[in-house]
DNA sequence: GCCTTAGAAATACCA
DNA sequence: ACTGGTATTTCTAAGGCG
């Protein structure tokens, strides 16, 4: 019989020495699904020297390797390069690397190659089978022996085949969140009792499990298992579940004498590669791996992250810090606020998922990685995913990771602006320029030529000063990929033209071209990773080479036809605005330098520092555009970035630094005068190594060390958030983790002469302000006479 | 021992 | 744990001075 099904989920099974593949899905009348596949032996190659005839090598490779299943002699490509090999299969995928390890010590074997690409992967790549997608498949129905929690179990009869429909089926999403009790800093499971767990369903339910008096946490426990079992989700997602919660309560289960058992075959959730736990037959998704998708959102915990989609409607509602818990809870009246702060947090975390979870599927299924890991891989592991594809299709094989030198290259150009306010400015962006480049000069690992070959000039591209080669033919393998991104990115935003932004196809369409977009804008960065399997030096030199070389050109061009460039970087040029004149450069630059170049924004007003990249702008459709300065930095407190804000709305709008420098006379006094909110003083700053890892006193660690004497734990990549508090000494030494301290012990000056003043003077002293000015007191008559003096009135 | 200062460390941004 | 280019603040150690 022949059924269809989406692809959900896919993990292996060792019986007795064979394997099997699982792929868990949904058919097309909505049953669970689980298709067994017996038919798929792992495999590697190993690369024979080249004066060995692997006909003959073959034998060899039975003496050694006994318990091989199958050898096939197999012509492929490495690195563009013809090569011969003998593909050797195995029973058992556990029996991979060891085979491998020892045919790499057999003589004639040059190496060994895809050793390390995981069975499960093995499986999708071969045979094109896609996470996230629907495919048919020939199948006969067998028992479920097992009592697995699906409708049906096949035996697979044929392998699958993909189906053009994009549409995801009709998914159960469940979501999560956890409190715990602790009265000494961050909970541990074996001696801190979870409190709380708030469950939502995409099918409108809520509920939430709580302790009782006693604290007894192995009915509730046990109780949210069952709901998870009866609703039986497809995906559970929840916030930083990865690294919190999962762990938290396997290991508060075997503190209990519990089980956790959530998944479709009885066995715990489990870390994975790339950090990610994995629930067998359904997917476990992680919204912290997504918050990097959102760059606005400076600290990312999940209450940011919500109000920056607009998921909770509740405008103002009650955080409850991590060092409040245990005292809310033991609070009448804050217990209630805490329940409700934990339900609220799943709610959060239901309309985040809605928001992120088209991405999601549309990442794994463009770069084949099932839906639990994408999250959690890396930008890096994301593109080389889709890169192992590819090379599958066309029978390159696909290096082994090598742990490279890291050896600087020379990047971009960025031009020294003319400080100061422009009128009409228009930007000429080149459109994807470092993926046009490498697939104009065919910069590609199999294109490459090494500086002792020789070569006729004709047959190859010579980048500019760093002098790298690159074949013109055949085209290479970032060539094919790249054409093949931009291409469909295109035809999907041309189809996007022809719909209702509101209908579903739409949506998924968007979600499916900025997939798209991610995968195209990390492959220059990727070929310049020393992590990257494809890494090759000069493919990323030669791009940047090519960029700087077209940047310069384009704007001399720019320059002869009597336009004014104010400003520029890397693949931008910023000219004052003629817009015939603009149209028919436009043309040229693309004729002559063969890559797209368009007029891309317009600024009606256009301030620069005198510094590169930070500017902001007036944009003809009325917004502000701020790029680089404290507004939308992370590290500035609230403070300062609102007062910047404001000044450069001032400033850009009205044209009135007069105004400007009143305004922040006056907030100067508001924040004396301790109005402005306590939270507005916090400066957040992460910790990017182990805190004893500093080489300096910093104020954030310092904080950060507090905050761990009280028994918290902290980890690279958070953020600290910390207040300055009246004192003497450095810095360091006059900090307080936000919450240990209160708007008393706050140091105004600080926040007055290091945060608003400096935030406001970047902008106000191109316009003559002082910061003495600004300090003046409004009431102070000589001082606003000074300024009166410089402004006129 | 105190003060100034140049350079390193640290962070986060732009493209 | 994708790249290089850049701005900025704070820390730190060296050097000058008394």
């Amino acid at each position: 019989m022949r059924i269809t099904f989406w692809l959900l989920d896919i993990n292996y099974e060792i019986k007795n020495n064979a394997s099997e593949i699982w792929l868990w899905g949904i058919d097309s009348s909505g049953k669970r699904v689980l298709i067994i596949d017996r038919n798929f032996l792992p495999y590697f190659y190993a690369l024979v020297e080249d004066d060995v005839d692997p006909a003959e090598f073959v034998e060899e490779i039975r003496k050694h390797c006994p318990f091989v299943a199958k050898l096939e002699v197999v012509e492929c490509k490495f690195f563009g390069k013809q090569v011969k090999t003998v593909k050797v299969h195995c029973k058992d995928p556990n029996e991979i690397s060891k085979c491998a390890k020892v045919l790499r010590k057999l003589e004639g074997v040059k190496d060994c190659l895809e050793d390390d690409i995981r069975y499960s992967m093995r499986y999708l790549i071969d045979n094109k089978v896609v996470p996230c997608g629907w495919h048919e498949i020939d199948v006969t129905e067998e028992a479920n022996m097992l009592g697995v929690q699906v409708d049906k179990v096949f035996e697979a009869k044929s392998f699958p085949r993909l189906l053009e429909k994009a549409e995801a089926p009709q998914l159960r999403v469940l979501g999560f969140s956890t409190i715990c009790y602790s009265r000494e800093g961050s909970p541990k499971p074996d001696r801190n009792p979870v409190i709380i767990i708030s469950v939502a369903t995409n099918h409108g339910e809520e509920k939430q499990f709580l302790v009782d008096e006693n604290k007894n946490d192995k009915p509730i426990i046990e109780a949210f298992m069952n709901y998870v079992r009866n609703f039986e989700p497809d995906i559970i997602v929840g916030y930083g579940v990865n690294e919190q919660d999962w762990s938290y309560l396997n290991e508060r289960c075997k503190t209990l004498g519990l089980r956790l058992s959530i998944d479709r075959v009885e066995t715990e959730p489990h870390t994975s590669v790339y950090g990610h736990v994995s629930i067998t037959g359904r997917a476990n998704m992680d919204l912290f791996d997504f918050a990097d998708e959102f760059p606005e959102v400076k600290v990312k915990n999940l209450g940011n992250l919500a109000d920056y989609l607009g998921v909770m409607k509740l405008k103002n509602r009650k955080i409850v810090e991590d060092v409040e818990f245990a005292d809310y809870w033991d609070d009448k009246e804050n217990r209630e606020i805490l329940k409700k702060f934990s339900m609220d947090n799943t709610r959060c975390v239901m309309g985040v998922v809605e928001a992120v979870l088209d991405f999601a599927m549309q990442l794994s299924n463009l770069v084949g990685l099932p839906l639990d890991h994408v999250g959690t891989a890396a930008v890096g592991f994301r593109v080389e995913w889709f890169l192992i594809k590819h090379a599958q299709k066309i029978g390159e094989l696909v290096p082994k990771r090598i742990e490279q030198p890291y050896r600087p290259y020379a990047g971009a150009i960025v031009l020294n602006p003319e400080s100061g306010v422009h009128e009409n400015v228009a930007v000429l962006d080149f459109k994807s320029m470092y993926p046009n480049i490498m697939i104009t000069y065919n910069l590609s690992p199999d294109t490459y030529v090494p500086p002792k070959e020789s070569t006729q000039p004709c047959e190859v591209y010579e980048a500019p000063e760093v002098k790298h080669r690159f074949r013109k033919e055949p085209a290479g393998f970032y060539k094919e990929v790249l054409s093949y991104l931009i291409k469909v990115r295109d035809e999907i935003r041309s189809k996007m033209k022809t719909m209702s932004p509101d209908s579903a196809d739409y949506r998924v369409l968007d979600a499916r071209q900025k997939a798209v977009k991610v995968i195209t804008n990390a492959s220059y960065g990727y070929a310049g990773w020393t992590g990257a399997r494809w890494y090759i030096k000069p493919v990323a030199e030669a791009a940047t080479a090519w960029g700087r070389h077209t940047i310069l050109n384009a704007i001399e061009m720019v320059k002869n036809e009597g336009l004014s460039v104010v400003y520029g970087d890397t693949d931008s040029i910023f000219v004052k605005y003629e817009a015939d004149k603009i149209e028919k450069l436009s043309r040229e630059i693309e004729e002559k330098l063969g890559l797209e170049i368009r007029p891309d924004k317009i600024y009606v007003r256009i301030f620069f520092t005198e510094a590169k990249k930070r500017y902001a702008g007036l944009l003809s459709d009325g917004r502000l555009d701020i790029v680089g300065l404290e507004v939308i930095r992370g590290d500035w407190a609230a403070v300062a970035k609102k007062v910047q804000e404001k000044v450069l709305e001032i400033v850009l709008r009205e044209q009135s630094p007069k105004k400007a420098a009143k305004f922040v006379q006056e907030f100067i006094s508001e924040i004396r005068q301790k109005r402005v909110a306590y939270r507005d003083l916090i400066i957040w700053k992460t910790l990017t190594k182990p805190v004893e890892d500093y080489q300096i006193k910093a104020s954030h660690v310092e904080a950060a060390k507090m905050l761990r004497a009280k028994g918290w734990s902290l980890t690279v990549g958070d953020k600290v958030g910390f207040v300055v508090i009246v004192g003497t000494g450095r810095l360091y030494e006059r900090v307080k983790p936000y919450m240990f301290a209160t708007y008393d012990e706050v140091d105004i000056e600080y926040y007055v002469s290091k945060q608003v003043l400096p935030a406001a003077t970047r902008i106000l002293e191109s316009f003559g302000v002082t910061e003495e000015q600004l300090l003046a007191s409004k009431l102070e008559e000589a001082e606003t006479r000074k300024l009166t003096d410089f402004f006129g009135t």
